[in-house]
DNA sequence: TGCCAGACTGTAGAAAATCTACTGGATACG
DNA sequence: CGTATCCAGTAGATTTTCTACAGTCTGGCA
C-alpha cells in the first residue's frame, strides 16, 4: 500500500479518465474540466500508456470502455466521491465563524447585539473569542477580528474602520445628582474618576500628574462600576451609547477627545471567501460602526 | 455530486497534504513524493489557502493536524486507498498476454509448443488468438504478434525476425511410397499438388500457369491434407519441421524457394513494459525461430 | 456519390503550474 | 549559547499541461 501510493499514476490524468468514462466522450469531459478535448485526450493516452493497456476503446463516434476501463473506472469514481464528499463536508461545516475581539467591545458592543445577528443570520453558529490581543488568525481559527489598530495594513488583511475612539465622560445619574450638567472642569476634578488600563483622563484632562481614583484592567469593569454609581469613566463613545440611551448613564461634560488608533474590523484576505464569513464581516461593518 | 467533482481541490495538493498528515513532517512527506521539502509546503499552504481553513498546526518542530485537518485527512487516505489498490488490482491483473498468430503459425508453431511455454513461465496466462491479419494492437487487446511482414517498421513497434519463408516441398510418405526421392520436376508435376491462397508453387515450379490441385484457404489446411497423403505441400520450413522429423511428412525435393515477406515478431514499443509480456517476448523469440 | 459534421490523434509552441534552491526565523537540545 | 532541525516564503528555472491546429476516419445526407 505505501508501496503502491508511490506508484499511483498521475491524479489529473485520473480525474480526466473519470470524467471522459462518465461522459464517453472527450469533448464533453473537456468541457466539465473547463480545457479542451485535446487535453482530455492526451491526458488519457498518457495515462494508458503509464498503466500499459487500453482504457477505452475509440469509436468512430465516440468512446467505449474497455473491459480493464469499466472495472476501473467504478474504483476510480468512488475515490473521486469520496474526495468529493469529504472535501463537502469540510467546507459545508456548521457555518461556524469566529470572532475575535477586546473583552470591552464584546461586552459593550457585540453581545448586545448578539441577538440581531442571529435574528438576521439564523444558519450562522458565532463563536466569539474575548481577547485582549490576537496573536494569529490562522492559529486560533480566527475568522474576523475587531482590534484597536492603524493603517497601513499588511497587504494580506482587510481592514475597516469601525469606529474612532471618540471619549466621552460618563457616570451614573445617581452620581451627579443635584449638579448641573455639563460640570465644569473644577467640579469633574472632584468626582472619583475611574481609569481603565489606556488612562485617558490624563490626556482629556491635560494633567501631566497621575491623576487619583480606582483603576481597572479592563474598560468593561470601569464602565461597570460607573454604572454602580462609583465613579467618572472616560469611555469611547461607542461603549456608551446604549447606556446612555436608556439613561443608566450621562455625559457629564460636553467634551470629547478623539484619540488614536481606531477600532478597525480585520480580517485575513483567502482565495476561497466563506460565505459565512462574508456575511458576518458585512454585519459587522454596518451594525457594529457608530451611527 | 456533480458540483462537488468541478470544485475538487487540486488533487496534487491532496497528495501532499495526506502524506504530510501521515508523516506530520514536510519533510519526510517531501522525500516520500521525492520532491524538496518547499514542495510540499507550498502545495499544503496552497490547499489551506483555497479551503479557507487550517489543516496543520506548525509547531516549532513538526507539524500537528488541526480538528478538520484529522477528519479530512482521514477521508483523503480513504480515497487515495482506493485508487492504490484500483491501480494494483489493474496492474496486477492475472499475467494474461495475448498473441495474435496467422492460424498456420498457431497450429504448426505456436499450439505444438504451449506446454513449453507453460512450463517455463507456469504464471502466464497466454491468450492466442488466430487471424489472417492484425488490424490494431490496441482494438485488439494484443500483446505480441506475429506476422508476415518486411521492414521498415514504424517507430511505435518493436519487430524481431522470426524466420524467413523457406519454402520446402513436402509429402506424406505413404504417397511417395516406392518413389526414389529426390523426385524429379518430372515426378513432381504427377503428383497431386496441394495449394493455400500463397500459391508458390508457380515460384519453385517457376511456372506461368495456373497449376491443377486442390486448393485451401489456410496453409495449414493443405498441410492436413498433405499429411492425409492427398498431395504434395509447399510451405514454410518451419511449419513442417516437426512433422518431418517425426516422419509423418518427408521431403519431395531437395530444393528450397526463400521468399518475402518474412515473419517477425512485433509488437507496440511501450512506456510501460509488462514483465509478463516481456518474458513472452524473449521466449518467443528464441522457441520460435528456427534453430 | 460526394461532402460535411463530428469524433479522435498527434504535435509544436505557449502558458501555467510546480519545483528547486535559498534565505530567514523559531525552537529544542546539549 | 551554539547547533541542528523544523517550517515560511520567494524568485527563477523547469516541467507539465494546455491550446491551437492539421490529419484521419466514419456516418449521415442530399
Amino acid at each position: 500500500m505505501t508501496q503502491s501510493r508511490r506508484t499511483l499514476p498521475p491524479l489529473n490524468a485520473l480525474r480526466a479518465f473519470e470524467a471522459s468514462g462518465r461522459r464517453l466522450n472527450f469533448r464533453a469531459a473537456a468541457e466539465e474540466l473547463g480545457v479542451t478535448q485535446g487535453a482530455v485526450a492526451q491526458q488519457v493516452r498518457a495515462l494508458e500508456d503509464q498503466l500499459g493497456l487500453r482504457l477505452f476503446l475509440r469509436l468512430s463516434r465516440g468512446l467505449a470502455l474497455t473491459a480493464y476501463g469499466t472495472s476501473y473506472l467504478a474504483d476510480v469514481s468512488r475515490a473521486f466521491d469520496t474526495l468529493a464528499e469529504a472535501t463537502g463536508r469540510l467546507l459545508d461545516r456548521p457555518e461556524t465563524v469566529t470572532i475575535s475581539v477586546t473583552p470591552t467591545v464584546a461586552t459593550k458592543v457585540l453581545i448586545p447585539r448578539l441577538a440581531e445577528l442571529y435574528a438576521a443570520l439564523p444558519d450562522i453558529d458565532l463563536r466569539t473569542v474575548a481577547t485582549e490581543a490576537l496573536s494569529d488568525f490562522d492559529r486560533d481559527q480566527v475568522d474576523i477580528a475587531v482590534r484597536l489598530t492603524r493603517p497601513p495594513f499588511p497587504a494580506n488583511l482587510q481592514a475597516q474602520l469601525l469606529f474612532r475612539q471618540e471619549l466621552v465622560a460618563v457616570a451614573s445619574p445617581h452620581l451627579v445628582k443635584g449638579l448641573t450638567l455639563p460640570l465644569t472642569g473644577e467640579e469633574l476634578r472632584k468626582l472619583p474618576l475611574l481609569h481603565d488600563s489606556h488612562d485617558h483622563w490624563r490626556v482629556l484632562l491635560q494633567s501631566r500628574e497621575k491623576l487619583p481614583g480606582a483603576t481597572f484592567n479592563h474598560t468593561t469593569l470601569a464602565l461597570d462600576a460607573a454604572l454602580a454609581g462609583q465613579g467618572v469613566v472616560l469611555a469611547c463613545r461607542a461603549f456608551v451609547t446604549a447606556d446612555l440611551e436608556a439613561g443608566r448613564l450621562v455625559r457629564v461634560t460636553e467634551e470629547t477627545a478623539t484619540i488614536g488608533p481606531d477600532y478597525f474590523l480585520v480580517r485575513k484576505r483567502s482565495s476561497s471567501p466563506r460565505k459565512a464569513v462574508d456575511a458576518v464581516w458585512d454585519w459587522c461593518a454596518t451594525r457594529l460602526s457608530l451611527p
